[in-house]
DNA sequence: TTGTACGCGTTATCAC
DNA sequence: GTGATAACGCGTACAA
């Protein structure tokens, strides 16, 4: 194919000099009404693209954020990513996503090619990077990390206080007359599932409640493992009228299983 | 902070000329053992990572694939996007994902600045791209469509016959006893939905059942749509055995409502 | 085998 | 206002 049209192809059919064409280009100085139009001109009927590569290279900014994402089937990081390309719309910074799929090394991996590409910012939802590496990260570039709460970089950090979340859910069901509340817990060697859980039994000791070890089941935050523990708990004549799951998915894996088995008696709604 | 280290940099620590540091670093052509080492140990100490856009400016590669996806919230898509990366794991290519969360405008936009990343292929998953744009962008580069069929590129698409799908789906039902078969359809405005949508017709036609327009409730792809397509069928009373749902997440959805809602007798499993 | 020098497409700093 | 021209960091003939 014919070689993409440069700056200079537009320069010689506006007939201006490459400089010229640069500054309508960024708006970065005043240029004369006649050659401004000329130089549009041109520019829309050759269809010219700049090279983002040379521009960078050139000016050290690449006008884009990179993100690092993981695993996006999650309901809650899906809706983070959403929200951040959303936030993305109204600037002229365009994003470039990197999936981690939840594995350190290949999240790593992730960041360096987004650092390598000369990310303007970086975005992190989520994730199981090293706190050490971030740091370097941090001091590099602007960063911010969703839903992780890193304590050496606190400012950097949009947290969510899975301690509370998991102290409210289950608060409230206490709250509501339950005494034998099941918690279906998350991927325990993930920091946010263990916060969630020491939430549920501070909840407990709170309300004077003795903790049943029988009434929590691990699981892995997918569907399945919320309907699997329903599942074992049901079979094995668990007494306990309700559910603190871990996450929406598991909620919905533990609501699949009430279909399939016998309806816990006390089982509200 | 101090700059990051050029080809330069490491080409003095190591005593040796930029070129000599591009050939180990791309093996472009051999290199004496002592030098190679001698690089290597300064990459390594440097911490050098090599400026991916002058690389790609000088080189015209970008070592890089870009991947455009919708919202990955749905499992299918999610699926697709997993096995694309797992499968460049294996190269040395890097994905860079744009998300056009299903909005033409927008993917397209994505689809730009990949473009302008120099991507060296482009991985397309799901979409709505106008097909005359590809047509371009297939010319331009290596292309791939993933679960989409577009007439004029049949070599570039990984397409699922969705009509296939809905009729043998149907079919399914049908060959074991079932007469009265729900369909809960996807968003109509889509292509998918409409084809499995006449693959259920088709299936009812080839069995001699005539079609109840009562049985096909329209839904939106979603979990919710699907649950109150179920409830809207059971509170009205209609008398059906089955239920072909237009994807997983409408079929979640549908199940979740059975635990709900009073189960209709003849509904098996 | 290794080094020199030029080019990649833009931006930015100058003079004009 | 405008146009040369030097970077930007790296790949790569070409020469040695």
């Amino acid at each position: 194919m014919k070689t993409k049209a440069t700056i200079q192809d537009i320069a010689d059919r506006a007939g201006v000099s490459i400089s010229t064409v640069s500054r309508v280009l960024r708006g970065s100085a005043p240029v004369a009404e006649n050659k401004r139009l000329a130089v549009q001109e041109a520019i829309a009927t050759l269809n010219y693209q700049p090279n983002l590569f040379a521009s960078s290279l050139a000016s050290g900014q690449s006008r884009t954020i990179g993100i690092l994402t993981q695993d996006i089937s999650s309901p809650v990081l899906d809706l983070m990513l959403r929200s951040v390309l959303q936030g993305l719309d109204q600037s002229d910074y365009a994003p470039i996503i990197a999936d981690g799929y939840w594995q350190a090394q290949r999240e790593q991996a992730a960041v360096q090619l987004l650092l390598n590409l000369q990310v303007d910012g970086l975005v992190v939802v989520g994730g199981s990077v090293p706190e050490p590496f971030l740091h370097q990260v941090a001091e590099r570039l602007p960063l911010m990390v969703i839903g992780r709460n890193l304590p050496t970089l606190p400012d950097h950090c949009l947290y969510l206080d899975n301690f509370l979340g998991g102290y409210q859910a289950t608060r409230y069901l206490l709250d509501r007359g339950h005494t034998r509340v099941v918690h279906l817990t998350g991927l325990l060697s993930h920091v946010d599932a263990q916060d969630r859980k020491q939430g549920y039994l501070q909840a407990l000791a709170d309300a004077g409640i003795a903790y049943d070890p029988a009434l929590v089941v691990q699981g892995n935050f997918l569907e399945q493992s919320g309907q699997l523990g329903m599942e074992m708990l049901l079979e094995a004549g668990v007494n306990f009228s309700a559910v603190f799951a871990a996450n929406d998915q598991m909620a919905f894996g533990a609501r699949l299983s009430i279909g399939t088995a016998v309806v816990c008696p006390r089982m509200c709604r």
